[in-house]
DNA sequence: CTGGGAATAT
DNA sequence: TATATTCCCA
């Protein structure tokens, strides 16, 4: 505690939503707000941040220039915290004037920076996102910023003021605010110091979860205590209690599991799940973890999930055949899930070994994925069937969640729009009524951030499912294909990046589950014998070196969702590969 | 000190 | 209610 301030824990993510008329000012945000690891979405438009927060249901902060047109940041910030009250605003501008300084905060703005931003006032800003997350304030550091004459310092006390206290005392004693300020953190700090600070609450992320999960593969799940999972965690601020804590947590889910079978566990292992906040990932891990000492037991060769796990997934939405884990799904068509299964089927299905894990065949339907929207369509999600697919289940493995951005703009050659599937959403459009521009999922354009527009997939249409891309030529996963990309491949024809290795364009049809309905089929792999168009899809096996683990959806890396794309990011995925 | 269960806190 | 922290004891 006796650092200059406190950084922010590696481990905690926070998504901050950026709003600024001004692109340059935005851009410079962002930028430094990246530079101190935080998620970063921007919008130019005060309606597009409400639209935002409303999708992305994740924002941890908002960071709001005041003078914009249609609507300042004080009614931005009034909006905000009439639908979202816990959600804390920040407003920023070069209007220096402490009455319009006060104005703001009065007004419920957490905080006050004059432009140019101080690149150091926003390298704490973390910690009023944590304000909202745990509904208390840690202010424990001294601020470095301090030092100076800034006005960001000026800020800073007045921040100092405001929080936690009268603001109607404060406005009275403004002339000598500074010094009561200086009192009023000296008292924190004594008082912290006699009763030991209050630790921040460690959120157990996904991507966190994900870490600990892994510790625990490494180790085995019999010698895993909370000294060797801390260690081969190695998470800078994480201690033994943390997670020796998350450890009794997962012992009792895996307890229930055993006791209640996987369905009544996920049943109620967390009802928030939501796309890009939920725990899904979670679920999905467990059911592999859990799977695997099932499977260790009873030293089964074959695979078990199938009339346990099957079944149970696909009951989380009442679908008799296909679920979505958790997800949304609103069409009689269609389906999705993880992994959705037939219902009589018996045998396991993932793959075989002459074909294991293919992906669906996506030359008339769309599939896979996490998310299930519209009418006739298809679930889209993310990842979509970009998951898997290839003869060769460690090329499965080492596809998995790369997600890529589109690094074209077919129309405009102008480096992209950018977009992805499978988010929660529930309001879907299209785009003028042109199939061939729907998309599931939300898309940016690049011409400043802006959302222009969400679409679903449609029955017959050419279009991504997944990262979608605007242009008249469509991007496909499998080279050859011409319609029906599922995943986030992108590109064109000739020159897309796949996540995905081509697939031959013989007839065969791949399936996972069965066909629903007409002509769609889902599933995450094929069978050189299954046709969409007849149920003669046969189940494969899993491959061998396949790891029910390829299946699994990891969404926190749908943590990036609405993130904007730089190199710099893209390469973090491919380096950050957790396998 | 460590692990793990239970009580407690948010 | 769910989940994280703290307490307690073998």
């Amino acid at each position: 505690m006796s650092e200059t301030f406190m950084a922010k824990p590696s481990f905690l993510r926070f998504n901050v939503l950026v709003v600024d008329d001004d692109s340059t000012s935005l851009a410079i945000v962002s930028a430094v707000l990246k530079h101190w690891d935080y998620d970063v979405v921007t919008v130019k438009r005060p309606v597009d941040a409400l639209a935002m927060i409303r999708i992305h249901q994740d924002i941890d902060l908002v960071i709001t220039d005041l003078h914009m047109p249609e609507m300042n940041g004080l009614e931005l910030q009034k909006e905000i915290n009439e639908e979202f009250i816990h959600l804390p605003v920040m407003v920023m501008s070069s209007d220096d004037r402490e009455s319009v300084i006060m104005k703001s905060l009065a007004s419920g703005a957490v905080f006050y920076m004059v432009k140019p931003v101080n690149p150091d006032a926003l390298r704490n800003v973390w910690q009023y996102a944590v304000t909202s997350k745990k509904g208390k304030s840690i202010f424990t550091e001294e601020k470095s910023s301090l030092a100076n004459g800034s006005s960001a310092e000026k800020i800073s006390f007045l921040h100092d003021i405001v929080s936690g206290s009268s603001m109607i005392e404060e406005k009275e004693s403004k002339t000598n605010s500074k010094r009561k300020a200086s009192k009023r953190r000296k008292d924190e700090l004594e008082g912290e110091n006699a009763a030991a600070p209050k630790k921040a609450k460690v959120v157990w992320t996904n991507s966190l979860h994900n870490r600990f999960l892994q510790a625990i593969r490494h180790i085995t799940l019999e010698k895993a205590v909370p000294k060797k999972i801390l260690e081969f965690m190695n998470v800078p601020g994480l201690t033994r209690e943390n997670v020796a804590s998350h450890l009794q947590k997962y012992r009792i889910f895996l307890k229930r599991v055993a006791d209640d079978g996987i369905n009544a566990a996920l049943k109620n292992f967390n009802h928030r799940s939501s796309l890009a906040s939920g725990r899904t990932s979670m679920m999905l891990q467990e059911v592999q973890d859990y799977a695997q000492a099932i499977e260790k037991q009873l030293q089964m060769r074959t695979s078990p999930f199938i009339p346990r796990y099957g079944r149970g997934i696909s009951e989380l939405n009442g679908n008799t055949s296909f679920g979505s884990i958790g997800l949304q799904s609103h069409n009689s068509l269609s389906h999705v899930g993880l992994l959705g299964v037939q219902d009589n089927f018996h045998q396991p299905f993932f793959g075989n070994t002459t074909y294991p894990l293919y992906q669906a065949n996506p030359g008339t339907t769309f599939g896979t994925g996490l998310i299930d929207m519209g009418t006739n369509s298809f679930s889209c999600g993310g990842l979509s069937g970009g998951l898997m697919n290839g003869t060769n289940s460690n090329q499965i493995f080492h596809q998995k969640s790369k997600l890529r951005p589109d690094p074209y703009d077919n129309n405009t050659g102008a480096s992209s729009l950018k977009g992805f599937g499978a988010s929660g959403l529930e309001k879907m459009w299209t785009i003028n009524n042109n199939p061939y521009l729907n998309y599931a999922g939300i898309r940016l354009k690049n011409d400043g951030d802006q959302l222009v527009g969400a679409g679903e997939v449609g029955l017959n249409v050419k279009g991504d499912a997944g990262a979608g891309n605007e242009g008249a030529t469509f991007h496909h996963l499998p080279l050859g294909y011409s319609s029906s990309p599922a995943g986030f491949a992108v590109g064109n024809e000739q020159e897309h990046t796949s996540v995905l290795p081509p697939l031959s364009l013989s007839q065969q049809q791949y399936c996972l589950g069965k066909k629903v309905e007409n002509d769609f089929t889902f599933g995450l792999m094929n069978d050189a014998n299954a046709s969409v168009n007849d149920d003669t899809a046969q189940p494969g096996r899993l491959g061998e070196g396949a790891d029910f683990g390829d299946l699994l959806f990891d969404l926190s890396d749908f943590q990036f969702l609405f993130q904007d794309w730089d190199d710099e990011f893209i390469d973090s995925l491919f380096r950050d590969q957790p396998y």
